[in-house]
DNA sequence: CCTCTTTTGTGATTTTTTTAACAATAACCG
DNA sequence: CGGTTATTGTTAAAAAAATCACAAAAGAGG
């Protein structure tokens, strides 16, 4: 009955993309008291059509129930399992500038199982200081850091002109996925995931369709 | 020979997407000195295939030249103007709190002409603190502020419970665009422009991806 | 326990996006 | 100043993504 959850079939990115919003919506409606949900409300929640949403997850497995739709609970620890934030997994954070010290100081994702384990920087005057209950490392010691405590994903926060090196170094150390704020495509090999929080070219967009419209 | 400008054939997503990284990477060339470059080998620095590149640009207008290729300062400056970024724009940012103090300390935006005309929130204990040379408003003036100051594009980075109430009130006022930073999918008139910065689901996909591989 | 209704999962179709191919055009060089 | 090369703009083909449509399955109600 269940779908293989093999890996041989390539999960496009536009789903990809789409799921953590299913996740989203479904947390909303667990809060709520939602039990179950037909596609055809989901989408119209999510704003993706009915069809669109029950191919997308049955790229996962099968969820739903014909005749009654899905579980609302189910659904919603399903995707979190898909999305593999069943497990908590470490971070470190190289960069404690503006981004960074909002992202060490909100720790928004915690609640969603991602530990901020250790943050480093260069700059004397940070190292040592303590934000949120974490002290700023040296990043000389990001390496034997990542290494030694089970880390598998690094945020990177520093300028664009470290980016590149401070990646490299992440990398050598073992990281597996790079949650990366500089304005800089990074160069890593084909094992390494990246996600690109490129702030500024979402302002130019979104200047483009003001100056359409 | 110049295509129409014409705002009667829609840009796709998928295009408008990847402007401001041409936009970028053109800068790039531009300080180091390249004078032209052909579409393969901007596509190759940009990661997009060649004959991507041409029929992107030229959704815009013919900017090349045949046998030629492109000259970097005049596609940079074409660029810039597709994007609406030759005429500078003001913007105000709601909620100082994490991420709305990152952006007003580092406000990176401001050279590519976006300037930060005032900031607000509701906590009394911010409004009259000094960020960055501005002074926190009191977010009960947001709404004069925004149509007496030729405010075009509002910033919110207010916590999700308060984000649609802080966008009703930025359209009630005449804002064009929204940049959002909450993770909440507002609900604007379509004449309005959102573009978001969910920066959570992000880190899911991301979580997605490393374990996936 | 049978019929009717709901709603999924999925194969077929349409639409959108990307890639390929090439004719047209301009620079370059002797 | 003409031939050769480079490279665009654009049309056509291929691939990918979204939508449609419907058979199959499960629940509900009598």
């Amino acid at each position: 009955m269940t779908k293989e959850t093999d890996e041989s079939i390539m999960v496009p990115a536009a789903v990809i993309k789409r799921l953590p919003k299913y996740h989203r919506y479904l947390e909303e409606l667990l809060n709520e008291g939602r039990e179950k949900i037909s596609s055809q409300q989901l989408g119209e929640i999510v704003g993706v059509s009915a069809p669109q949403l029950r191919q997308d997850l049955n790229y996962f497995g099968n969820f739903g129930q014909q005749g009654y739709g899905y579980n609302v609970k189910k659904l919603y620890n399903s995707l979190a399992e898909v999305m593999g934030i069943q497990q908590k997994s470490n971070m470190v954070l190289v960069g404690v500038g503006n981004i960074g010290q909002a992202l060490v100081n909100s720790r928004d994702f915690e609640k969603r199982g991602f530990y901020l384990s250790a943050i480093f920087d260069t700059n004397p005057k940070l190292i040592g200081l303590e934000i949120n209950g974490l002290v700023v490392k040296d990043v000389v010691e990001l390496k034997d850091y990542i290494a030694e405590n089970d880390i598998n994903i690094g945020v990177i926060t520093v300028p664009a002109s470290s980016a590149q090196e401070v990646a490299n170094q992440m990398i050598k150390a073992g990281i597996k996925g790079i949650w990366n704020f500089s304005p800089v495509d990074l160069k890593t090999p084909p094992n390494i995931q990246v996600e690109n929080e490129h702030l500024t070219e979402g302002l130019l967009r979104l200047s483009f369709k003001v100056k359409e419209e």
